[in-house]
RNA sequence: GCGCUCUUAGCUCAGCUGGAUAGAGCAAUAGCCUUCUAAGCUAUAGGCCGCUGGUUCGAGUCCAGCAGGGCGCACCA
């Protein structure tokens, strides 16, 4: 509805200044805003405060002339006024608002969905976590974010490919590997021989169990079988990778959460990609030898000191494997990729885009986007839950899941929006299962399916294609409410792609429910004395629900028939 | 010390990229089920939008400084 509202004012704005009663040479764009008060109409603009100045005119007099060119030859509105300082207020007819619904119906459950991302590609990285633990509720924050972001950005209308990263290389894991062998061998975290940074949870010894029981794991691309020899460490770092990769994935999947495509870091050095991403830097000169290593020019672009990228010993530094890696998505063809990851990480963004620029092979400034989350602290019995991997003790996403469901679970993660630091109070969750915003959100959907059941029963069907005559039944203001809440999905789902700010749509549903929970209670749908009433809230319902339910699983969460 | 980020009701958080009288949920208080699901609704109460300046018709929103919290600042990832 909102863009429709513009054309007219920028038509109204062109005749004005063609018959020169206007005469500004620089014309500021439109905008459309919403006002707070109900009173104020649908939308308001400013734009003739904006132009007071050059026209040197006052603001309610340039809204007057810009009033007087105005045609709205399609009976969009029932009025407009000047208010305030010299807002222009718009006042769209009951019918047009009702002719919504039509829309609606037709796109069924498509709507929502937009054309902006114009099917180009995207590729969204995201979780990438390390493969030397399960999933901690740290990461279930990113898995909600990312995947929701992927889901927001398919809806308005990308080509998304869903990417996970592996560190499979490096210092970490081969402290997984020893910490394995280790308790292969017997030895406890306690014994003077187990080493300092030794992962120390119980998953370990799951783990040395199964290399010890020569087990299989299948997870994702990757087939691995336990030789059970506790002398050979390179075989118990594939076993073991192979199945902290699988416990990853059944967290992932107990979320909803899918990749396409999985990268394995090992891989960037078995196909040589981390070589020789060193030798084009040097070869573009952006490389020198100093103290025994190379180091990176990263100050030429933007960071504050050089990096080293080859260390004394001749192993490569961490990010270096990950310019090789972004290097390769650049080849692959993605213009646009977004990375989610903790905030904890956002040293890397800098290094990352200084080894591409370095690279001088094209690749854009900004490359790539990042979505960082701030860190979750979580509450535990009134106290706060420290986060050691190592140590053990940490609650993982499956607990979470398990504890409170899956559909809580991911809409209590995007109910905040990324940069903000968040409080996940476990007890809190679980006791307040009944008063999760998720279940009220649900509620609405399933009472309106009860509703259809209701009226099924005795005889009112959901009408299709409804006529005007029909839709002007619907004249209560919280019944036009609901049809102007349900406009803006859409411009709601472009908002949250353009911002990658998933939240946007929990707050959008929570208006949406509360006001059909205000409807519920205030009036009755099912009418035997007013069968054309019935009719029309009935069809009003079915696209609240529709709205309900396409947006819910924007989100990937469920829309229940029943509660 | 440097960089990024955050600070809005008792608590958890929104505030649509500068608009009109700053919102929601929880907690508190008072009401609403013989009628389509009370996981619901209605009403009341609750605020120096961290502080101080600046930019302009107009600032919770933009800029600078200050205070406080978080995260980074390794030849760990």
């Amino acid at each position: 509805m909102r863009q429709r509202i513009a054309p007219l004012i920028e038509a109204a704005l062109n005749a004005a200044l063609f018959d020169c009663t206007l005469t500004t040479t620089s014309m500021p764009d439109v905008i459309i805003g919403t006002p707070a008060n109900a009173g104020h109409g649908d939308f308001s603009c400013n734009i003739a405060m904006q132009l007071a100045k050059a026209e040197r005119k006052a603001p309610r007099q340039v809204a007057e002339i810009i009033i007087s060119h105005l045609h709205d030859e399609s009976g969009l509105l029932d009025r407009t006024e000047i208010a305030g300082p010299g807002f222009i207020n718009f006042f769209v007819s009951p019918t047009a608002w009702q002719a919504t619904l039509l829309e609606i119906e037709t796109q069924g459950a498509n709507y929502g969905r937009t054309a902006s991302g114009a099917q180009k590609k995207v590729q969204v990285e995201f979780v990438s976590a390390n493969p030397t633990g399960p999933l901690h509720i740290g990461h279930g924050r990113g898995a909600a974010i990312g995947d929701t972001l992927c889901r927001v950005l398919d809806a308005a209308g990308w080509d998304v490919t869903r990417e996970f990263y592996y560190n499979d290389a490096g210092v970490q894991i081969a402290n997984l590997a020893l910490s394995v062998q280790l308790r292969c061998l017997g030895i406890e975290p306690d014994d003077p021989r187990w080493p300092e940074g030794g992962y120390q949870g119980e998953y370990i010894k799951d783990v040395a169990r199964a290399y010890l029981a020569k087990e299989t794991v299948e997870a994702s691309d990757q087939h691995t079988t336990a030789c059970g020899d506790p002398q050979d460490l390179e075989d118990i770092r594939c076993f073991a990778v192979a199945w902290l990769r699988r416990e990853q994935d059944l967290d992932l999947e107990a979320f909803d959460v899918r990749f396409d495509v999985y990268t394995l870091e090992s891989s960037l050095y078995s196909e040589g990609r981390v070589d020789a991403v060193v030798r084009e830097l040097i070869a573009a000169g952006q490389a020198y030898e100093q103290d025994n290593a190379l180091w990176l020019r990263s100050t030429d672009f933007g960071d504050d000191k050089d990096r080293v990228m080859r260390k004394a010993d001749g192993t490569y530094t961490y990010f270096v494997p990950d310019v090789a890696y972004h290097q390769a998505k650049w080849e692959r063809g993605f213009t646009r990729v977004i990375n989610e990851q903790g905030s904890d990480h956002h040293s890397t963004v800098t290094r990352v885009r200084a080894g591409l620029q370095a690279l001088n092979i094209g690749i854009p400034a900004g490359w790539p986007e990042y979505v960082l989350h701030q860190m979750v602290t979580v509450m535990r019995g009134g106290e706060e839950v420290k986060i050691s991997k190592r140590a053990g003790s940490y609650v993982t996403l499956r607990d979470l899941i398990d504890e409170v469901g899956r559909d809580a679970t991911r809409f209590f993660f995007l109910m905040r929006k990324p940069d903000a630091q968040m409080v996940f109070d476990i007890d809190l969750a679980k006791q307040q299962t009944n008063e999760n915003p998720v279940y009220y959100v649900q509620y609405a959907h399933a009472r309106i399916c009860s509703i259809f059941e209701n009226a099924a029963e005795k005889g009112f069907p959901v009408p299709e294609n409804p006529s005007a005559e029909l839709l002007a039944c619907l004249t209560t203001p919280e019944e036009l409410q609901l049809i102007k809440l349900m406009s803006v999905l859409p411009t709601t789902v472009d908002d949250c792609a353009l911002h990658f700010e998933p939240h946007r749509l929990t707050y959008f549903l929570s208006e949406l429910a509360s006001c059909f929970h205000s409807i519920y209670n205030k009036n009755r749908v099912i009418s035997e004395e007013n069968p054309a009433l019935t009719s029309a809230r009935l069809y009003l319902l079915k696209r609240t629900a529709q709205t309900l339910k396409n947006a819910l699983s924007i989100l990937g969460i469920s829309a229940p028939e029943r509660m």
